[in-house]
DNA sequence: GTTTTTAAATTACTGCTAGTAAGCATGACA
DNA sequence: TGTCATGCTTACTAGCAGTAATTTAAAAAC
């Protein structure tokens, strides 16, 4: 598929200045992802921004890097659509809320989400936990000031927000996969299972 | 890496039957896995098994469906400890005995609990779901009977399982990245946030 | 105004890996 | 004794990540 002819010839651009920044490469990543699958290669995401790979590794590194900076656009996003649905919901149901727009957000990105999350060499392990990381610190910030609100241990701030970061993770997955269940009928359950625990939030 | 000679040559073996299994295969890989990490690739496996590739693609198939029969290995052992686990543990913080079980299995076998959950391409998805689903049906069995016995809506019990999946998972693989925190530490925190919303199991 | 240097890109390559096709040696059966 | 089936190895293809070498144009130096 690589055999499609570069429109531009080797050398400086006419301009002199560089037309494509690392936005754009991202852009382009996320096009091809969302048209090849999880599966898209480097050489793909090039093509599609209109530059050959090389630039592709001035611009935002490796694959593991592209994964990273996809990993921090995707908790963007879920952070944003959080919000969204906070500001739209009162006290009760909040954490199913919640729990929802992070469901309907994975699967309006269903194939950025299993990129990101999927990772390909050794490095995955490290790579997948940088997503989550992106995802749980924040998480792991608002617990612990509200445990202490509370009077109580904020220690397991940060093991809970992995745990339940891993959790809906792994719903999203299971639930992209299948066609049974509403988005707000699983996220009632979660919150069934997480609101107790956390102590009624 | 494949340069080593082999020490066999080509034909049909001199006692006409076949002397490698899909378990000897199995058993090389973990070595490889545990040798080299998450990124083994099948070569190293066939040489460890003293046999050649297209044998592991006629013994057990290609890679993901290596990483699915290790997995089922991985989830059995766990399965194992679990109940190993359990038999010495009273009531209360069983739920915690049994989650530190699970986070000692998976640091006993860390190599191996990255390949499975890693996967490579753009199956992932399935695989990842697979070992899940090998962790999460049983699990989601004695859920859905508990709360029947207890009177309560057993339809929860599927996305809580492979949510408590994931759960575990993330955990393990935040766990075993750092040094500061015991098993048995964060395995009662784990325990203390799903604890009553599990109904003080 | 010509020469040199620097910037920005493409082309072309290496090394590795998953997966497959073709070939070869041994046993079984007619 | 010759043909077929079996269980291997060797050899190959295709694709991908990552890097080195090359080309062109602008900018700077003389």
């Amino acid at each position: 598929m690589s055999a499609v002819k570069p429109t531009r010839s080797p050398g400086r651009p006419l301009g002199g200045t560089r037309v494509v920044d690392r936005e754009d490469i991202l852009n382009a990543a996320e096009t091809v992802i969302r048209r090849d699958g999880a599966g898209a290669s480097l050489d793909a995401v090039a093509q599609e921004a209109g530059v050959t790979k090389p630039i592709v590794y001035d611009r935002v590194g490796g694959r593991a890097e592209l994964a990273n900076a996809l990993a921090e656009r995707l908790a963007d996003r879920m952070v944003v659509a959080a919000s969204h649905s906070i500001s739209g919901a009162n006290d009760r149901g909040g954490l199913a809320t919640l729990i929802e727009a992070s469901l309907v957000t994975v699967a309006e990105n269903r194939e950025l989400f299993l990129y990101v999350t999927s990772g390909s060499t050794e490095q995955t392990a490290v790579s997948r936990l940088y997503l989550a990381q992106r995802s749980a610190m924040p998480m792991a910030d608002a617990l612990a000031k509200w445990r202490v609100s509370q009077g109580l241990d904020p220690s397991v701030a940060v093991p809970w927000a992995y745990g339940i970061v891993g959790m809906l993770q792994m719903v999203s997955l299971w639930w992209i996969t299948q066609d049974d269940d509403s988005a707000a009928q699983v996220a009632s359950q979660m919150a069934q299972l997480l609101a107790p625990g956390l102590g009624n939030v």
